[in-house]
DNA sequence: AGCTTGACGCGAACACTGTTCGACTGTAGA
DNA sequence: TCTACAGTCGAACAGTGTTCGCGTCAAGCT
């Protein structure tokens, strides 16, 4: 893509990783520069107003048009605060990152912990709906995340799990906790309504014990567990079933 | 969504589930019906064409206008054979998820026959970039994919898995496996060659090794474990994780 | 004080997307 | 031969991301 460009005009150099590192310790107000302008548009209001949309109508309807129409402008007025659709994404994904927060690593409870986040950040995902898509595809590129990954990993390390497990199972977990949000976003997303699952299930369940039950035994017989788990049940057991994998290594 | 109405007007009524189940043994040739018309168009010229779409330039290039230009068409005249866009994705998952085949459960080898058919998914979705986005969405919608589903089942549950943790673990491999993949596409889309991917493993360790080592010690220290994993090696180390997670169960 | 400069705002347009309408075929059955 | 209808598709609609270029307005320099 064009994501090697330098800035067109105004905003920060975001693409400058030595510069972004250095405005670590520095989140000022005003996201252009020191100039006390008195402009109204800012990266700041372009996000929030982005957030208020996501939260409301999920990703989908993140657009740079109703976020423009939201703010009483044009879309064409984004494009000097920001440089793409794809920049707004990131700089929300890193926004919720920033939301999560990471314990001391406790050696003794290193599962538990490690668990939190993900339930932290799975919480964080499942109030925008679809920004994990976004997690998806920019994973590594962003401070934030990149302080959620440290904090795992620094859990694991302390845990006992040597580097490269530790290092791996981070990514899996990392991706899982993304898929399983924008899994389950992609599904709540277009009927409201919290029983209108359960009836799903349901009929699922009904679609299963219809299935030939020659070609399908397993599936005819093991209906109800193939689509159990209330809540975040299989959130749960599929991490815990790793993290037990992780610990069994020799 | 408008998933639940009837279908418009040409094309086999797929909507109707007990409809799909009987068609399950005759896989006939012309999409349309049994009549012998010498109409050019039918849902199985749009599937390969789009098939070949999606294999030379990923899911993001596969538009309804490109698939009916390359078949000297206009796109309205799809619509006659394919209800939606969603509808022509899930057509093309099916397809791709028929092409894997599941061996014949055997308890002593019941991990690697896991890891087989999981591998077979992979390329699967890995030769047609972007497609596994689909499989993230409508997972349980498909009879092809309840094949696979099925077919995992029936290997845990003789490895000797418990049903319930069996049909869960098969839920989050699915995810994993799309996820893996819908990343990877991601990844290696737009750039072409392979071994920019080594360069940029290369810029990644620069950028860790960055970072402020107070705030980001374990990232820095283990910068070159964070960034390794030639290949698939990351893809069988998660799966291998969650499968010895699943065997420890007491 | 006057002028220049440049960043910002934004209306209009471009190149796309999925999808529908309605007129148009060509062939099958009566 | 006439009718009916499934299949075809040009044109259009309502969206999308993004860019061009004209405005405007306040800051900085001379």
């Amino acid at each position: 893509m064009a994501r090697d460009r330098g800035v067109r005009r105004g905003g920060a150099a975001r693409d400058d990783w030595a510069a972004r590192i250095a405005a670590l310790d520095g989140p000022d107000g005003p996201g252009t520069g020191g100039r006390a302008g008195k402009a109204p548009l800012t990266v700041r209001r372009i996000m929030d107003t982005a957030f208020e949309l996501v939260e409301a109508e999920g990703h989908e309807a993140l657009t740079m048009r109703r976020v423009a129409a939201a703010l009483d402008t044009g879309p064409a007025s984004l494009y000097a605060h920001v440089r793409d659709k794809a920049d707004l994404d990131e700089l929300l994904l890193g926004a919720v990152c920033a939301r999560v927060s990471v314990p001391e690593a406790d050696a003794a409870r290193w599962e538990e912990q490690l668990l939190d986040v993900c339930r932290s950040l799975r919480d964080e995902y499942l109030r925008y709906p679809g920004i994990s898509r976004v997690a998806l595809a920019a994973a590594p590129d962003s401070l934030d995340a990149l302080r959620l990954s440290e904090g795992m990993l620094t859990i694991l390390l302390t845990g006992g799990v040597a580097p490269r497990p530790a290092a791996w199972a981070i990514d899996a977990v990392f991706l899982y906790v993304s898929a399983y949000c924008f899994e389950m976003s992609l599904r709540h997303s277009p009927e409201a309504g919290a029983d209108q699952r359960v009836l799903d299930r349901e009929a699922l369940v009904e679609r299963y014990r219809l299935l030939p039950a020659d070609t399908f035994p397993s599936t005819v017989a093991h209906a109800r567990e193939l689509t159990s788990g209330e809540e975040h049940e299989r959130f749960e057991f599929t991490l815990r079933t790793l993290l037990r994998g992780l610990d069994a290594r020799p």
